[in-house]
DNA sequence: CAATCTTTGTGCACACGTTCACAAAGACAT
DNA sequence: ATGTCTTTGTGAACGTGTGCACAAAGATTG
């Protein structure tokens, strides 16, 4: 089962870290606003500010890619751009394909950072009969049976998946078929891809679950309170004994809004039934 | 410079590491699709098969919540269902705003698996007066001068940005002075917040830039041909050369689609200029 | 040309995350 | 009840990422 290759096999040859290439393109972002007002050099105490992170963590970044800088001075900023950019693979054309063309797909189409910087939309492909020829920021949607022919004739590696969790892996089949072997999914579900062919995933579902549970935290260390086994349902130590009940759990109501910093009308909340 | 917390103390107390917390909601998608399918008990290796993951990784994520799960058989569905919705919090309501409704804001308005599993919608604020009053997914966008009385008339405690670029850091610090403390950033700029607010980001740009690097390596590694100074113009190793010529290097053609795997009419790609 | 000052590049130690591999727990059959 | 079989929970080894602190490089000044 090749499920979204975990283990990499140690970037080969000159391997540049992930953690640093993950990085790159916020220094690069940095860098652009620098040039274009026209500064000359930045210290990477400027620079690790400017990007928000750690001086001496931005220096090591740049040392995986060379020596850029000078000594006393700093990295020249025009120089550091092309070479970021250039080990980045920006100085090629990419053309990529967004299937699934719903709210999220159309905004993606429109997003102006989408199109800067060595990214073209090179077609916008849905499953909607309805949906084809109608234009989505100038760009006439296609559909989805002509997704290989489109991948092809546009030599397009890069797809970008915004289509409802349902289709998408079988959309993600596909493109990969098709030749493309690298995905940016923003579909709700776990891709299987054959090796060599790398997916990312933005979610935003799960970002919201990462902040909601540091939100609690935060909540419940001050008054020290939520601890424990909140007045909840379910056996103490059995697992098994869920069985006895088929809803095992989640009421309790969907209570209290948590934030109650400023005295706020009790009972105004919609409680929302989570699943 | 309180540029989005580097250094976390450690996890206090019986504290969950992060990368744990970051998976939580992953297996937690994967365990409702088998509530949903009454699956009653499921066994580490199904779950990280269906989760993407290492099984011993998701026994040791588990082991940090506590022991739930029974040997020889697996762990409980609808159980551990609800002891990772209780760790995330999710068993609480959390009103949340969207700030920018633009195209981006709209899709994240109307974006199902954001209204499910304990988030709700609380407000749409935008800065555009014409906007005001017009109703998007449902929920009148109302405009940004009452967006400190909206936070606190619904006891706020998560905020999404997705503003321009230029005017994120302004909804940040309002946001925050009116009491949010957890930010998902979808604009593509450095968020600085005080200490003891947490920002996640959501860049479009930087994850398609990761991608083009795995790209052009994987590109570049068959034929082991693009390695070295590429034809490229800047001098060797004197960065300060670069001041010489204002423009320093990019050209050299916003060449060739990388990707000719399959024979592709040259010269038809508009050759989109980076920067 | 020598002294001083700034800032890079990196060795080292430590923290965090991942994976292996296996003992122990429990289910289940006989 | 005893033995076998499955699957968890975790100790330990390893790999990756982070941050300190400092030597060496080069600019700059007198």
């Amino acid at each position: 089962m090749a499920t979204g290759r975990t283990h990499r096999p140690a970037t080969r040859s000159r391997g540049i870290p992930e953690a640093t290439v993950a990085r790159l393109p916020l220094y690069l972002r940095a860098l652009t606003a620098l040039s274009e007002r026209s500064v000359p050099t930045v210290s990477s105490e400027e620079l690790a500010a400017a990007a928000g992170v750690n001086s001496a963590k931005l220096r090591k970044d740049f040392s995986y890619l060379g020596s850029y800088g000078t000594r006393g001075v700093g990295y020249d900023v025009e120089y550091l751009v092309y070479q970021i950019s250039r080990e980045l693979g920006l100085t090629q054309d990419w053309p990529v394909v967004i299937v699934g063309i719903g709210n999220l797909g159309a905004a993606l189409a429109n997003y102006g950072g989408f199109a800067s910087r060595g990214f073209r939309v090179a077609a916008l492909i849905d499953a909607d009969p309805a949906m084809a020829g109608k234009p989505v920021a100038g760009i006439p949607v296609q559909h989805t049976d002509d997704l290989e022919k489109i991948i092809e004739d546009n030599g397009v590696s890069i797809g970008v998946i915004a289509t409802p969790a349902g289709a998408a892996q079988q959309v993600c089949d596909r493109l990969v078929a098709a030749g493309v072997t690298s995905i940016l999914n923003f579909a709700p579900t776990v891709l299987s891809v054959p090796d060599g062919v790398d997916v990312r995933k933005v979610d935003l579902s799960i970002e919201l679950q990462i902040l909601a549970f540091h939100e609690q935290r935060k909540a419940g260390e001050p008054t020290a309170a939520a601890h424990g086994v909140a007045g909840a349902p379910a056996a103490p130590t059995a697992p098994a004994a869920a069985a006895a009940a088929s809803a095992p759990a989640a009421p309790a109501a969907a209570a209290a809004t948590p934030g109650s910093r400023k005295g706020r009308p009790e009972g105004d909340v919609p409680a929302v039934m989570p699943a």
